[in-house]
Order: C-alpha cells, then sequence, then structure tokens
DNA sequence: TTGAAAGCGGTACCAG
DNA sequence: CTGGTACCGCTTTCAA
C-alpha cells in the first residue's frame, strides 16, 4: 500500500540506496548531486512517500519512543508529570506510549514487558513496588530507565523522589504548632514508597513534640477516593476523633472531604485539615486547601533529563538518584485548636 | 544484545522458523512435536527472550498500536477519554501512543505525520479543526481513524460527537424558566466543532423564548482558565451584567470562578452559572456546580469501538457518525433571578 | 557521486 | 512435523 524507497527509486531511476541518502539528509547536501537531490525529493512529496519507522527502527535498533508506566492518567499529578516529561523531549525527538498500572502489579509486569516487545529505547515508571524482580530485570540488562516518586531502597537505580519524610514533618508541625494533639494520618498504600516516607515523617514530627502515636490515628491502605472516604469514616466514628488530619495523597482526599461533610463537619472549626495534593482546583474548594503540593514539572524535567543522559550510555550504570521537596502552601483549611 | 529467534534456535539445534511457531504459538499444538516445543519454550525462557515487535511489526505490516490525538491529557476530560478507550481494548491487543496538541494545528499536524510514520495501525483524533488536508489525506489513503468530539461537516468521516446545540439548549432553556433574560455565553475556541454547536444551541434557546441576543454578552475565545477569567472580566465590567451564564467548556470555568470571586460576585445569588464541565470535583466546590456532563466512557467505548470496525476493513469507508447527548445536572449553582 | 549487497529480527510459504 | 527461503523497508559499508 504505502509508497516504499525503491518505488521512489524506481521512478527516478535510481538506487534506493540513493533515495535513502537523500531522504535521510544525513550526510547533506555533500553525498549525492544537486540536481538529482531536488529530483528525488519531488518524487518523495508527489508520491506522499511516509517513512516507515518500523523499518528504520529495527535497522537502527531504536524506536524513538519513550514508554511512560504510571498509576492512572486521569490523576491530575501524573497527568502533570507526562506533560512535563513532554516538555524536556528537545526537537520531539521522542513519542510517548503512556500505560496505566492501577496500581495493579500485575499490570505493570505486562506493560514493562510489551514496552520491551516494541523496542522502547528508555522506560520512565511509577513502580506499583510490590515486585521488583522485573525492574531488576532491566538494571540487569542495562535497559535504560528511571524511577518516578518511587525507588527501591535496595537497589541503585536512577530515580527522583520527594522528600517525603521531611515534607509530612513540616506539615504535622504545622499542625502541632497550632495546637492540635491528635492528629490523624490518612494513609495510602502502605506498600508505596512515598507513603511510607510520609508515614515517618508523620510519626517524627509527633516524637519531636512528646506526643504519643496512638495507632488508632492511622487509618486506610489504598489510593482511590474510596478508600479515603472509608478510613475517614472510620475516623469520625472514633470517641475522641483527631481535631486535625493529614491527608497522604492527591486523590483520596476528595473521599475524606465527602466523609467530613457527611458527617456535618465542618473545615477547619470541627477539624483542620491537611493534604498531599496537586489539583488545579484546590483553591476552589468549599475550604480551600492547605497542601504540600509537589515540584510536577522539576520532577518531569529530571526524570526525562536522566533518562535520556542513561540512554546515552545504557552500559554505564549512572545511578542518579535526585530528591526534590515538596512546597507547604498555608490556606484556610487549618486552624487553631480549641483550647489552646 | 538481545537474544533473537536465530539464538534459540542455535542453541536447541533447530531451524530459526520452528523457534518462531512455537513461540507466537499460532499453530496450536500442531505443527511441532511435543518434546521439541517445550525445549524450545524452556530455552527461550531461559535466555530471557524478548520478541522484537518492530521486527514482527515490520513483516506483518502492523504496528499493534493505536495513536490518540488529544488537546491536554491533563484535561479531565481527555485524561477520561483516554482511559474509557483504553477499557474498551480488549485482550489488550493494542498499545497506545498519545499525543498533545495544545489546540495547536501544526503541531497535530506534526503528530499526526509521525503516527503515521510509525505506522500505527489505527488513528483516535480530537481534531483542532483549523486545517483538515491532513485528514482528508488518511481519509483518501483509507487509513483508519475515527475523529471524536469535533467532525468536519464536509467530511463523511467516522466519528463520535456529541449534540451540543441540544444540550445547550437545554441548559439555557433552564436559565430562562429560572427567570433569566439577560444570560451571558462564556464561549471557548470559536473555531471547535462543540463551541459552534453550543452556541447554536444558545442562541436557538433565545430565539425560542423571544430573547433578543445581545452580542456584548457573547465573549471570549479559547479554552485556557486565562481565557476564561479574561472573558468573565469583560462581563463584569459591562453596566448591565448578565444574571446568569453559560460556560461552554470544561476547563475555562476555572477562570470565571476566579473572576467572580475577584469581583466579589456570589453564585448563585449575584450571577447562576451552568457550565459544560467534567471535573470529578465539581461538586466540591464552594457552590457545586449545575453541569452538562458527557457521558464520556461512552465516548471512548464507540470511538474504539467504530476504529476497531475501520481497522478490520480499511478499504471499506465506514463513515459511521454516532452522536451522544450531555447529560443535565442541577446542582446549586443556579437560581431564579430577582424580581421575577 | 552512485550502485550493489548484506542484514536488522521475524514470518510464512513451499518442500520434503 | 521440520527445514529452507524469500521478503517486510530501510541503512550502511564497500566497491566502482
Amino acid at each position: 500500500m504505502a509508497v516504499t524507497l525503491k518505488q521512489i527509486a524506481d521512478k527516478v531511476g535510481v538506487h534506493p540506496s540513493t533515495v535513502s541518502r537523500v531522504l535521510t539528509g544525513r550526510h547533506e547536501n555533500f553525498s549525492v548531486g544537486e540536481a538529482l537531490r531536488a529530483r528525488i525529493l519531488d518524487a518523495a512529496k508527489e508520491m506522499n512517500y511516509v517513512p516507515n519507522e518500523l523499518a528504520r527502527g529495527l535497522r537502527l535498533q531504536k524506536s524513538h519512543t519513550i514508554g511512560i508506566v504510571v498509576p492512572d492518567i486521569l490523576n491530575p499529578l501524573y497527568a502533570g508529570l507526562v506533560r512535563s516529561i513532554e516538555k524536556e523531549n528537545i526537537n520531539e525527538r521522542y513519542s510517548f506510549l503512556i500505560c496505566n498500572t492501577d496500581e495493579d502489579q500485575e499490570k505493570e509486569i505486562k506493560h514493562i514487558e510489551m514496552l520491551r516487545n516494541k523496542r522502547m529505547d528508555g522506560l520512565l515508571i511509577v513502580p506499583v513496588q510490590k515486585k521488583m524482580d522485573h525492574i531488576k530485570a532491566l538494571w540487569a540488562e542495562n535497559y535504560p530507565f528511571v524511577l518516578i516518586l518511587r525507588r527501591f531502597e535496595k537497589l541503585t537505580t536512577n530515580a527522583v523522589v520527594m522528600e517525603n519524610a521531611q515534607d509530612a514533618y513540616k506539615a504535622v508541625e504545622h499542625l502541632i504548632k497550632l495546637g492540635h494533639r491528635r492528629i490523624g494520618f490518612v494513609r495510602g498504600r502502605r506498600t508505596s514508597y512515598e507513603i511510607q516516607g510520609r508515614e515517618r515523617g508523620y510519626r517524627s514530627a509527633l516524637a519531636a513534640y512528646h506526643i504519643a502515636v496512638d495507632p488508632r490515628c492511622i487509618v486506610g491502605d489504598g489510593c482511590s477516593a474510596d478508600d479515603g472516604y472509608a478510613a475517614a469514616k472510620e475516623l469520625i466514628k472514633q470517641s475522641n476523633m483527631p481535631s486535625a488530619l493529614l491527608v497522604s495523597e492527591n486523590v483520596i482526599i476528595v473521599g475524606v472531604l465527602e466523609a467530613l461533610f457527611e458527617a456535618g463537619l465542618s473545615i477547619p472549626y470541627d477539624v483542620s485539615v491537611v493534604s498531599f495534593a496537586d489539583m488545579t482546583f484546590s483553591p476552589f474548594f468549599s475550604t480551600p486547601l492547605t497542601t504540600i503540593s509537589m515540584p510536577i514539572d522539576q520532577i518531569g524535567k529530571e526524570s526525562m533529563q536522566i533518562l535520556l543522559k542513561q540512554m546515552a550510555s545504557p552500559e554505564i550504570h549512572l545511578g542518579r538518584i535526585k530528591t526534590l521537596s515538596g512546597n507547604f502552601i498555608i490556606r484556610k483549611s487549618t486552624h487553631k485548636a480549641f483550647g489552646s
């Protein structure tokens, strides 16, 4: 169906290799005579030539495509990440094949397998982090990749992550300084790197201010709005419900707000709320949310830069780990505790 | 670097074609002896064979990849669309290469060119709609594609679109029945299909109730939050500002709300607002928004189904145009007009 | 400056 | 049931 080099060659009356030389333009105007060059260019345009990247890729051993594996592109955090990665794609040399895992380990494994089959030149992965063999395999085979937001402690792969413990510490400290003593932690998926860091920060802030950790204050294990809803419900029904909440992830905040609203609790007067959240709309909520916001653009930029460097020399493990800090933004959802 | 069929063949001591037969598993257990079959499978696993889809693709003339072109994956409307498309990808036969146009016609043209170079098996496109030659070209060459949300009146390509005029009509009628007479229309990009339809609906609803259209009530031409902000500002500074607003697109509503908020106008008491919007968070806004919501899942599903059908027989133009209706959801941002 | 030929990694058809 | 071969479309090295 599609026009090939050979067809152009036949039409112009030259050998396919000559056409190739002209069309790839690698050797500029040197290797092929000017007149012939023009004739070939004309013929290609006239015949609507569409170069076959599959064939080029096979020959050159590169697909000019980068695979991106994220939990869910519907989450603005990951959508933003993808866009910022794209911005670092100088000269539009690469395109991006995007996969969603929904935090399902088996999906991730399948997707990465597929991305390898399709010979992605590099991989950008927010890993599910339940298994790591498939990541280790990439590592062992010098397959260029960068982990984003989550990394494996035991593996010095390229990674761009957040100062999760520190970020959470700051948020909890803010609440403590407002006089809160009983502070709830609405946890996301326990197995994931960010959440573990944030829980550490939560605990160490309490410890620093000599507040005992009540295990009943730590609820939840999931990253959907529904999980947040259920977790908040659990806190609400407790006899001495926390006067302040740290919500550990983006999307679950929606469920938390819903539960609080349903229970007739007002923010911040009945309960103060701080959330790890990155939503354009945070300022428009009935109570604008105090949040720890992530430098998404920078995360994407760093990840892509490291990946490009790694792809340039796959045999040398960069082992580059970049750690970034969140930005604590005080809005209206936190308030002094009563009686303090 | 990577293991090839031939290497497996050498190791097992058979011909590559035999290995191919086993590994593709197309002919099931027939064509190759059970013992040999097992030995090949073992060897492949042991050697960590990763089939080369570039080579397969070249040979089979298909990439097993579908190109998706959307304005902006950060817009939850398009992110949702992508996820719903994915859901229709039965057996995970395809992966998706996603491109953002930012409503830039040249970017779209470049992206589609690249998608053709990479030999996408099919294309799903939300077109920018300033030029159509490149779309016509796809059409002329029987390249399978489906347009989503926007179509060209003059081209009977496959498309899944909304009943924009009718949807807008309903919204405006709702406002009129609440007693509003001066109703503003915050328009998105004038050139795009949805917006044109929605403007038609706006105008015909006013006409049906014998209300003259004041051109000063129609503002804006762009799809960003900033555009919405500017457009709303323009309305606000008018001497007799509309008592109700129809906002024609998803993201601009954010700017509109900001402008109203800044001007100290309360919704719905100072001004009623209806928006075309699809955001998980609409219910959480300080005033939950009355919206026309789109059946995103169905749009994605239909688009993908039509595309799959079209890919099955590229030479026959399906010319299938599916039109869906929005869902009018009354929340709290609309109120009776004063003095009515 | 241009042509010829080999090969990237697979698949499929035709023999045997 | 297995082997041999040609070819998918393009790039590149070597000759001429």
